[in-house]
DNA sequence: CAGCATGATGTAAACGTTTACATGCGGGCA
DNA sequence: TGCCCGCATGTAAACGTTTACATCATGCTG
């Protein structure tokens, strides 16, 4: 077995709580005695025991991340922010990806008690029962892009509405009138909001016009389809906004098949901004999003949870930022900021 | 505080023992008290606490992942293959990354220790001294393509060599004879198994030529200064072979401002077949390397490792593929695996 | 019917910390 | 000089498990 707290004790001819109180920084106890057991510590390359630690203090330093199946840049920016304000704060990260359902999470959520201070949840599948149920009662937690009505948890979500709304007003104000939107999976917290926003700019700004709603499940597969479709709408839109990179993406390659060019005969935006979009040639106009940013804020709140210093707002958004490139035929602007 | 194993035993009328031993599956139970506790247990929805537990029995079921400053696909990849692997063995995954330095490596090896029963570790700056230092005497540990030299520790990399070898004879049997090679930052274990690959393949398949090692360091960037270069090169190579995609992509980009044709004029390559790969034009010919097979595989092996149940071979490969597209002018054939 | 083996269950120690409380020492004040 | 106060240090309990060992009942054997 490696070395205890007991072994430094017993090199530095002090008790056990000599060493505990010196090398956690209390205040009582002489220079002098510090110090020989400071270098006892390091002579022996004493760490203490994390599970000891967290059994009698009842914090295990560690904060867990339930995450879907996600993919690419977005999951890696994700954990990236969390990582960061994580270890900023000397919090570790356990990180539990791939939940393709409730139970899957109630699961994880299970076994994950004793074990973390916290827990940043995101999933498409949570709903308030299964949380209630698997949820320790007191366990500090921050939803991430994860709708659950009710109000109980502290939540954070990109600004999915909001920027939906400006992707939308940025194309209306640049002469489009007929814009299409290419939605996202059913039941799906981001593509709802998103339609959300575009509709309500719609109606708000263009209200002769109705909206356009094409099928689509963010996959560059069906946005590819949906692309091939407008072949046959009777009214062509001017543009079409896709509800996420990947689709729009789909739908560039199936104009491009059809003979149709962008931006000229059509317009074309999507959102997320991931980083394919600037390489695709017309470059996409889209909406980046600060995961990293979402991951470092949940990541922080639910910090402040756990001390209880602040009592944080509910709910908070992160917001988006505008993308333009040529994809939309609008001219150069700056880069507008959401919320 | 939340339900212990005591409130358990109580409620099913026992000792602490028995619901231990019953809640364990051991042998020496009866059904009906067993029964009596499983019950009193879902009734109470009791978990266990994971620190109790880890210090009595000295498992944590927790392995951690020490990674570098990593990003995009290959990060998210990376994770998805060992968190899958660790879940389906019902253990817990510790992510700490960003690390820049040897220092930071070693600090948080130490804090790991105690909350762990294994470390995954992926870091150019990792060396023998640090890891002597910093990693607790006989804590389990798997290097990912991590060069530390006197074989003390399991490793598993990338079939950088391999590759690189496949994508040189690759370009050198469709006809390519000058064949430059865009390096990757100094003392990076993957850039220089690449270098090497490309190295031993043009000596051996065309011992005529001599090498023709251009400057980058992995970003975009870097490519894209290496390709402009390219038009002052008195002979100018008929192919480029990028030690990876983003380079590749940079490189392509130049070569178009500067009026060359790919593949026409000049044939490119790159190594990782990132996302992007296919939507460049024209689309990238690369090396596709299966880096969640590295994570799950690393996982594996440490598992092992953990259980002492067989002794792995100290050091193994995960191998890549080749994938003909259009940027190096080769008709397509079917994938190569390489190892 | 007595004694013993077998197997279920209980008791308590152990894991490595932190921390409330006890102890004892030195110095300041009366 | 004697007392008390404050402060450094030590002692031991507590955290929630697992598990070696003790105990006890049961049924079988002689």
């Amino acid at each position: 077995m490696s070395v205890t707290i007991k072994d430094v004790a017993r090199a530095a001819g002090v008790s056990v709580a000599s060493v505990s109180r010196a090398l956690n920084g209390h205040e009582n106890v002489t220079g002098e005695t510090r110090k020989r057991i400071e270098d006892a510590a390091s002579r022996l390359r004493y760490m203490p025991n994390g599970a000891a630690r967290s059994l009698i203090t009842q914090r295990t330093q560690t904060i867990g991340a339930v995450l879907p199946d996600l993919h690419g840049e977005f999951f890696s920016e994700l954990i990236r922010g969390m990582d960061s304000a994580a270890r900023a704060r000397g919090l570790h990260l356990l990180v539990s990806s791939s939940h393709g359902s409730a139970s899957e999470v109630g699961d994880v959520l299970r076994t994950l008690r004793g074990r973390v201070d916290g827990v940043l949840i995101m999933s498409p599948h949570a709903d308030a029962d299964m949380l209630a149920t698997n949820l320790p009662a007191a366990l500090p937690t921050v939803l991430m892009n994860t709708r659950v009505p009710g109000g109980k948890y502290l939540s954070l979500s990109i600004d999915n509405y909001g920027g939906a709304y400006t992707m939308t007003q940025h194309l209306v104000r640049h002469g489009y009138r007929r814009i299409a939107f290419i939605g996202g999976p059913a039941n799906n917290f981001d593509a709802d909001e998103r339609l959300r926003g575009y509709r309500d700019a719609l109606a708000k700004l263009l209200p002769k016009q109705h909206a356009l709603v094409l099928p689509g499940d963010f996959s560059e597969e069906s946005g590819y389809r949906t692309g091939l479709a407008l072949r046959d709408l009777t009214e062509r839109p001017d543009a079409v906004f896709a509800a996420n990179d990947m689709m729009a993406i789909g739908c560039l390659f199936a104009l491009s098949e059809l003979g149709l060019k962008v931006p000229d005969d059509i317009a074309l935006a999507g959102f997320d901004d991931i980083p394919i979009a600037r390489f695709v040639s017309p470059p996409l106009t889209t909406m980046r999003v600060r995961i990293a940013d979402m991951g470092s804020q949940a990541l922080q709140r639910l910090a402040e949870a756990i001390d209880g210093s602040t009592q944080p707002r509910l709910a908070h958004e992160i917001g988006c930022s505008l993308v333009v490139r040529q994809s939309s035929g609008t001219h150069a602007e700056p880069h507008t900021d959401t919320s």
